[in-house]
DNA sequence: TTGAAAGCGCTAACAA
DNA sequence: TTGTTAGCGCTTTCAA
């Protein structure tokens, strides 16, 4: 498994080592012949540059960390697949690593970075205080933050418009004829949540509806948590015709219990989502959802990240993207649809 | 952002930088009192070793690739979930790609692989002919291969029983009471999908059923093409009761055609997968499947990869695992229910 | 246009 | 127990 060098083709080819090196990185001061006679040479012999040697020299190892929660969840994989392939286009690899939202992992996860010398990271929060506990790391690696909205901090992040998209939900629902729209879900704590319940909040009051909540010691969001919750929620008598989800895994655990006991969706209850993960398109789930551009903010990630790496004077940036309403079964009509408003 | 080196920290302590490498490795040719002291200054100074630096010396990069056809696919992200965790508490960071499916990009990516010095990779094989194509690269680079059954070729590869598992599959039907079982959707040249075929047949044939296959122009596994092919399968007169499809995106697709057409499932025809994705599970979708122990197959395969890094003698292995029957909601008893056999 | 040599941050063999 | 030194594979001045 010994490994050929730059040393090795120097010596076959009867040159320098620096030769080789300059005939590699396609330098201006070698004669375009003695390129051509090594280049051959190191695909004869099977050459690959060490790109660990190369990068002690170079202080930089094109290498960028992605911290999510979990792979595993579709929201943030398949945002992790276009990053992939748009720091490979730029010549970079992912360091892929899972804090499983666990703050002090999180954490560790950073020095680890640091240690491996990575560019720069790419980090799904673990939670909202992982602005504060990271704080000590920030200004070793440039770091973005996704899907978490930072406010006013003085740290790059791409978010979606959370408070706009929640805004953008309820008139939706409002269009449909729907006048009693209880929100549910929202995570502890989370800027993200904040921001849709405030948009929520505000649209509720725009349009003169009450506004309505679901939210009791909601620890996670997930499928199961959504469930347990909808579980009480759709057992007693209803004051709402429709239910907006705080995010589409809430929205699942919803259509879950509601399933069970029996409630049709939407012909009794409309359930609006938010996140168009991939599960929300599936036959049979069907979820009319607030979509976040998941590509888009891949790919803004990449670029502002590189941006701060290669532009010492960039600064951080805040990069706000526009929710759309992506449209499915899962919302019907409500009481006052084409009556005069 | 100028980091602080080992030296930075052997001035401090006015020891020579050996000594400080030694106080950090745990050496035993130090003295307890010098240690630390050393130690001490380092977290005072916010060292961080330069895990680059080690590797290039050590001769090992602690990083191990991870090359899947798209992170994005459930399937692949639980298992890269398990993988990360698993590398991670044995002091190992995971690269990762995706291939796209794309023969050419997995060659690349080997490269890459071999360049980053990454000590292993861990692989989803793109296609059938990968074996092939990354021959040149297998023998410069430990690799394993996952999710793919090799036969009887000299590599490591950790798989599911996929024969067994189809043969289960038919029993459990069987047993339901079915007796015109359909197999669907087989793709082309996968031994994956080869053996999980043979499988369904032997059971046929022990069984005295009649085989029964729609596998025309399969070029993929995933919903949609599942769609368009149970669409056309649908809308014609059934000859069976139940359906097995050759993996859970395909049987997904066919629960998508089968609600557009108003054929019931379970009610009118029963539906078996194979793979238990996560979307399986999800409320209303509730398919019953052939599950791939996922978790087990990520602690083996790092397992084994690991193996052949750190013991030079170690072989390739086969590790076949036994798949299981996850009973959810998308398979009735057949005609044939309590009759006597 | 090419070669010689220093050095990136670390480990380890050898000396003291 | 500690220090000195070589060297991992590469890039990049500086000389020739």
């Amino acid at each position: 498994m010994k490994s050929v060098t730059i040393k090795d083709v120097a010596h076959a080819a009867g040159v320098s080592y620096s030769t080789v090196s300059r005939a590699l990185s396609g330098s201006p001061e070698i004669s375009a012949e003695t390129r051509e006679r090594i280049l051959k040479l190191c695909k004869e012999m099977n050459y690959t540059a060490n790109t660990v040697a190369r990068a002690m020299v170079m202080k930089s190892t094109k290498l960028l960390g992605l911290i999510l929660t979990d792979v595993n969840n579709p929201f943030m994989s398949e945002i992790a697949y276009h990053i992939d392939r748009q720091a490979r286009a730029r010549g970079y690899n992912i360091i892929l690593c899972n804090s499983s939202r666990n703050a002090e992992q999180e954490r560790e996860l950073f020095e680890l970075m640091i240690g491996r010398q990575v560019d720069g990271v790419m980090l799904f929060p673990s939670g909202p205080e992982s602005y504060e506990t990271l704080r000590p790391y920030l200004n070793r690696l440039p770091t973005v933050f996704i899907g978490e909205n930072l406010r006013e901090a003085p740290e790059s992040y791409v978010s979606v418009d959370n408070y706009r998209g929640a805004y953008m939900g309820v008139e939706y629902l409002y269009d449909l004829g729907h006048r009693d729209i209880l929100y549910f879900g929202r995570r502890r704590g989370s800027t993200t949540h904040q921001l849709r319940a405030e948009g929520y909040a505000a649209a509720c009051r725009d349009l003169h509806l009450t506004a309505q909540y679901c939210n009791n010691a909601f620890p996670a969001t997930s499928i199961k948590y959504g469930y347990q919750l909808a579980k009480q929620l759709l057992s007693q008598k209803p004051t709402y015709t429709a239910i907006f989800a705080a995010t589409d895994t809430n929205a699942l655990g919803v259509m879950q219990a509601a399933e069970e006991l029996g409630i049709g969706i939407p012909g009794q209850l409309s359930l609006l989502g938010f996140d168009n993960i991939r599960y929300s398109a599936l036959p049979r789930i069907e979820l009319t959802t607030i979509e976040q551009p998941k590509k888009m903010m891949a790919s803004v990630a990449v670029d502002s990240l590189l941006d701060r790496i290669q532009n010492e004077m960039a600064g951080y940036s805040h990069r706000i993207l526009t929710p759309t309403l992506v449209e499915r079964s899962s919302c019907a009509p409500g009481p006052a649809a084409g009556r005069a408003e």
